[in-house]
Parts: structure tokens; sequence; C-alpha cells
DNA sequence: ATTATTAATCGTAATATTGCGATTGATATG
DNA sequence: CATATCAATCGCAATATTACGATTAATAAT
């Protein structure tokens, strides 16, 4: 019995996965947008930009600080989301190694 | 009654979705990799490099050639798997739009 | 102190994902 | 023709995701 089978997935597929799980929604993409145009954080009203209820954007915004991708500061009654900037870079580079991979390797089969 | 949210997501955000749909599981990134590093596209034997069952990695790359990253060309009794380069490149594109905005914009706040 | 606003959480429902083993249909090989 | 191999699909189970309305806790405004 041929034990050749990958055992596990490494550190870097599993993180990779994570972040492209963050941007794997329409939602998702549209509030990282919005906060990428609105260079100050705006809070709350990341709501009224989408065609969705106030709890299922908040579980969004869950998401998404759960990925590392934005980070949230109360302000007051209401909070304040922005782009984590570290972790940005780190996910911008770990999509863009996988990618690059390829367009460097390339050399076309099927 | 303000009627201002957004009524629906836009093409580009679905796709973006969708691309990083695709990449958003450990087992399909292996994948991928694999794909790439074998140039030649190297068939079943996908299955071998993974720790998981054949029907499911023969899900997973049902969904990555749902996504378009990929194409399969029957050869005879196996199946040889390749990266599609055109839908490769569009989606790098879409993926490094979004991470390069706020590279670019950067001004943080929080 | 009462009321309004904000945003998280709870409870629930519908649907999707991930995974498996078993089966199937196709093509090779004996 | 019989048999082996490959890869898709079926049926099923467990879990995750997406979404909603209702409720809650916190802070701000009257």
């Amino acid at each position: 019995m041929g034990a050749s089978k990958t055992s596990e997935y490494t550190k870097k597929e599993i993180e990779l996965a994570k972040y492209a799980k963050a941007i794997s929604h329409p939602a998702r993409i549209t509030i990282l947008n919005f906060l990428i145009k609105k260079k100050s954080c705006i809070c709350g009203d990341i709501v009224d930009e989408l065609p969705i209820a106030q709890s299922t954007v908040s579980q969004h915004l869950k998401e998404l600080k759960a990925s590392g991708l934005i980070k949230g500061n109360i302000d007051g009654v209401s909070v304040c989301y922005c782009i984590d900037e570290k972790e940005w870079k780190k996910a911008s580079q770990s999509l863009g190694f996988l990618f690059e991979k390829f367009i460097v390797n390339n050399s076309k089969c099927c």
C-alpha cells in the first residue's frame, strides 16, 4: 500500500485559502472597496451601501475581521472599520505569489 | 424612506468573488500549485497529491473548472487538467486590481 | 431619566460546501 | 469477451454559509 499521499495542507495553502475565502463574497468585496475609497474609515453607513440587512452586514464584517483584512475601532456609539495594512500586504503577496507562479512558468499544454 | 441602498452587486464584484471562491480551499490551492509545477498537465495523480478521496478531488476539479481557472481534456481513459491561461490572467488582474487600490490609496486611519 | 441610534448577537431557516463510499460509464488491456 | 483502470456521478451525512427579523447592550441626545 503506497503511502504517498500528502498528509496535510501547508500553512501557506491554509493562509491563502483564508484570505481568498474572505473575499469570496460580493458583499465583502463591496465592503472592502468602500473602505478603500472612503479614506477616512467610515463606519456603519457601510450598511447603506449594501443590498442586505444590517445583521448580515455585521456578519460579513465579522468574517473580514476574522480573516485579519480589516480592523474595527469603537468610536462612541458607532464603529470605525478600516483595512489592516499589514495583513492586506500579506494577503496581496500570498495571492500574487500564486498567480505569478504560472505566468512565469507558463508552458501551455492542453 | 430613503432608498439609497445599492440594489445589486456589480459584475466585477461577482466575477472577483467567483475567482476568490475557487481558491478558497486548501485542496484547490494544492491542485493549482500541482498543475503549475508539472508543466505538462498531468492528470489523475492529482489524487495522490491530496489527503482526500478520489470523489472529493473530482468535485474540487469540477469547481475549479466551473470557475474557469482550469481546463480538462480527455486523453483516453484519463483526463488531463491544466491552467486556463486566459482566465488565469483575468483572475490575476481582478485580484491585483483590488489589492493595489489600497496600496496606492494608502492612508491609514484607525 | 427617557428616548434614539448604533452595531453585535440570537434564533431560525434555507441553501451550499465538504467529504465519503459505492456505483457507473468509458476506455484500455489481457 | 472479460477484466482492469480512470474519473465522474450518486446518495448520504455533517457542517458551514448566507440571510433575516428580533433582541440586546452601549452610548448619545433630549
